[in-house]
Parts: C-alpha cells; sequence; structure tokens
DNA sequence: CCTTGCGCTGAACACGTGTTTAGTATTTTG
DNA sequence: CAAAATACTAAACACGTGTTCAGCGCAAGG
C-alpha cells in the first residue's frame, strides 16, 4: 500500500498522515491539535476523524507507518547478506549511517523516532525489542568471525552498543550545537564516527583498574 | 534554601512542587492538570496558581529547582578534588553511578532529566553545555596524566562519552527489559559498567579499518 | 482590641479541545 | 443513467483546561 519512503501518495489520507507525522515529531503528540494538523494538510479538521476515526487512530497509524519506515533500515542490516558483508569486512553500518543514507536530510523520522522511544508505549518498546535482536545477533555473529571480542555479558555489550548509536539520535541537537556539526549529516557523521571507532577498536583510557569518565 | 535531596521542606509551596516534579517527570508537561497537581499535593487548584502564578511559572520553578539538583552531581565531579583523584587512580565515576549514589532509588530526577534533555528548552540546554564543558575539562586532565589516551577531535570524543553515558538514563526503561537489570540500581550498575570499561579501555573490535556494528 | 496581611478555598469564567452531526459535492457501481 | 457509496465540509456540541474572583480563617503587629 505504502512503500517505506513514501515516494508520491498524494491521497489525502496519506497527506493527513505525513503532516501529522512531521508535526508529531517536532512537538510531541499531546502539544499538536487535531486542527493544525488539518491545516498543515490543507483539509478540514473533520476529515481527519473521519479518515482516522479519532486523535489516536491518527497516532496509531502514525506510529505503525513510521514504525515500517524505520523497520527498513535494520531489515538490510540484519539481512542473508550480512554474514558476508562482516566475513568480507565491509563491515555493518551504524543506525546514524543507516539514517544519513536511507533518509533525506529534512526527514522528520529521527525527531519521531526520538518521540517513540521515549513515550513508553508499545510502539516504541517493540522497535527498541527488535532492534536489540538484530544487535544482539549481529555481534554474536562477528564475535565467531573473530572480528568482535568476545565478551562475558552478551546482553549488555549488545545493549551498550546499541544505546550509543540511540544516543545520537536522541541527542542530535545538544550533540550539534556541542562539537558545531549536525552528526545526521555526512560531514558531521564522518567526523563523529571516526573518532567513535578509534574507542571501539582501542579504547580511550588506561586501564589500571579503573572507570569511564563523568 | 533547599539542599540537593530536599530532606523535609512541607511548606505547601514545597509540597506542590515536589508533587509537579514527580508528576511532570513520569507523564510530561503538558499531560499533567493543575487539578492533578493540586490533588497529589492535597491543596485546592487555586492555591497551586496562588504560590507560582502560573502553570508555567510552577514549569520554571521545576525545572530550577530539577536543575540545582541535578548539577551537584556534576558540581562534586568537576572540583578541584578531581585532579587529585585522577592521579591517584581513584577515578571519576559515571553520571549513572551518580545518580545511584546521590538520589534515592525511587527519586524522580532521572525521568525529569529526560523530560529536560528532550523538549528542547534552555534548561535542558543549560545543563546539558554545563556537563559537556566539564566532561571536556576532565578529558583534557586525564590526558594530561596519561590516563586517557589522546585524540585529534577532543570535542567529538567528549560528546561521544558524555551522551553514551546519558543514554543509560534517557533508555533506562528498554535497558532494563532488554538485560533484565536496571542500570541505576546498584546490582544493574555494577554489571553496566563491568562490560563498559572493557569496551573503554581495551575496545570491542579488529581494526581492520572497518566500523562500529548496528 | 482590631485590622492588616497571608495562606487558602469553592465557584465560576473564558476558551480551546476532540468529537459529532447534518448536509453537499463527487466518484463508483449496478 | 440512476443510485448508492464515498470524500469532504461547516457548524455546532460537550467537556476539560488554565485562570480569576470574592471571600474565609487565622496569625502578626500596632
Amino acid at each position: 500500500m505504502s512503500s517505506a519512503t513514501d515516494g508520491r501518495d498524494l491521497t489525502a489520507r496519506a497527506t493527513i498522515r505525513n503532516a501529522a507525522l512531521r508535526l508529531f515529531a517536532h512537538r510531541g503528540h499531546d502539544t499538536v491539535t487535531v486542527r493544525e494538523i488539518a491545516a498543515a494538510a490543507g483539509v478540514s479538521p473533520a476529515l481527519v476523524l473521519h479518515h482516522f476515526g479519532s486523535k489516536d487512530g491518527l497516532r496509531a497509524a502514525v506510529d505503525a507507518h513510521a514504525a515500517e519506515s524505520l523497520d527498513t533500515i535494520f531489515a538490510e542490516l540484519g539481512g542473508e547478506e550480512l554474514a558476508g558483508m562482516l566475513a568480507r569486512g565491509e563491515a555493518t553500518t551504524s543506525v546514524a549511517e543507516s539514517f544519513v543514507q536511507v533518509f533525506p536530510p529534512g526527514s522528520p523520522l529521527p525527531a519521531y523516532l526520538r518521540r517513540l522511544l521515549l513515550t513508553n508505549d508499545p510502539a516504541g518498546a517493540a522497535l527498541f525489542a527488535r532492534w536489540y535482536a538484530t544487535t544482539r545477533g549481529v555481534l554474536e555473529a562477528m564475535v565467531e568471525n573473530g572480528i568482535a571480542a568476545p565478551t562475558g555479558d552478551p546482553a549488555v555489550r549488545a545493549a551498550f552498543l546499541l544505546v550509543n548509536d540511540l544516543a545520537v539520535i536522541l541527542l542530535r541537537e545538544q550533540i550539534t550545537t556541542a562539537i558545531g556539526d549536525d552528526p545526521l549529516t555526512p560531514a558531521g557523521l564522518t567526523r563523529w564516527t571516526k573518532d567513535v571507532t578509534a574507542v571501539y577498536t582501542g579504547g580511550a583510557f588506561a586501564d589500571p583498574g579503573k572507570e569511564p569518565p563523568p
């Protein structure tokens, strides 16, 4: 019915859904009003309810649509081709890298992902659970291939790496003002990845039995 | 006027502020109503406005109070004693560790920090800016003392480490269901820290010129 | 004493919200 | 072509919201 990236689907229903996605992403579900969504979509407020039943129905539809789009990122990362890529050293990218490659610059999906993960609704929880399972699988494969170092606590390691990656999306704006580059643009991403890769491959601290920094 | 942990301050004004903090933290500023706050504090709705002028005034007061409490964590981490601790190898703890040590188990402050960082209001931005400056300073000192490895991009490295730490608070619930332990409890924290320290000191991946995992 | 100020309340007000209803174009269908 | 379903709208409704207002009880101070 609708592709992941939603090429040109100018039916009113899709227009409303897209407008709601953008508004929800940037301002939150509760502060956005049905009248605002209707105005942004160029339709009457009543039509919004006519198509989605209620505001909650619209929210559910937007959640489902966003989750579907976001899952395409992990679909290819967790696919069959992955093992081969790992073996060849082509390596999989991070979630942030996938975002830059897959979605256009002004896409509201990063911001919407933020909202999905923060408001602990089922949609966000399910998304995280799927991605976590994928991450664990990939890490296990990498350990078997000798690309990743084994660990005594694979659950924590997978969560740590996934969560670090998501932090780039969750704190995108703060990172941008801190380092002067948006990490979700090609320029900022390469700069970010360079230093992150250094830490992930060689570490950052001396081992004298002591801890990470503040 | 009020200590970080706010011992026993049973004036009605403080009671209202604490009730609002707890409700705001768990449900968001917009979904919580003045009448709910009043009920939770055991007062009339009108008294809330009498003390804080408006709901936005209350929100500002709660923001200021929370920021003050949260800053105590970084105050000691960035203090003068830090350099000595670093030299002695006692090392500073992470933000998550400080949370566990400083705040009681049921404290709403982690959840409120989440809200502060997500809604891009000035309060959250200022908080992040201060913490980022502290992190950069600490890292610089650690590099000078040979505890941390130097990097060509200190801005990115500091942001990376700070953001990873904050991710534990932002995604606390998802991490809890993923690994089966709340990382903001002593038990979960030690488990978390163990593997994280391993990555930060020795890395997790082979260096063949390739990237982090998904 | 009383009277001034303060903490505090119940009831009301103005307004924006999600939603409904009745009705009109427009397209689809038999 | 006629009829039924669908896309869509304007106007209104019921309700919850933040906020205001007039007044109560009570301690402080002259």
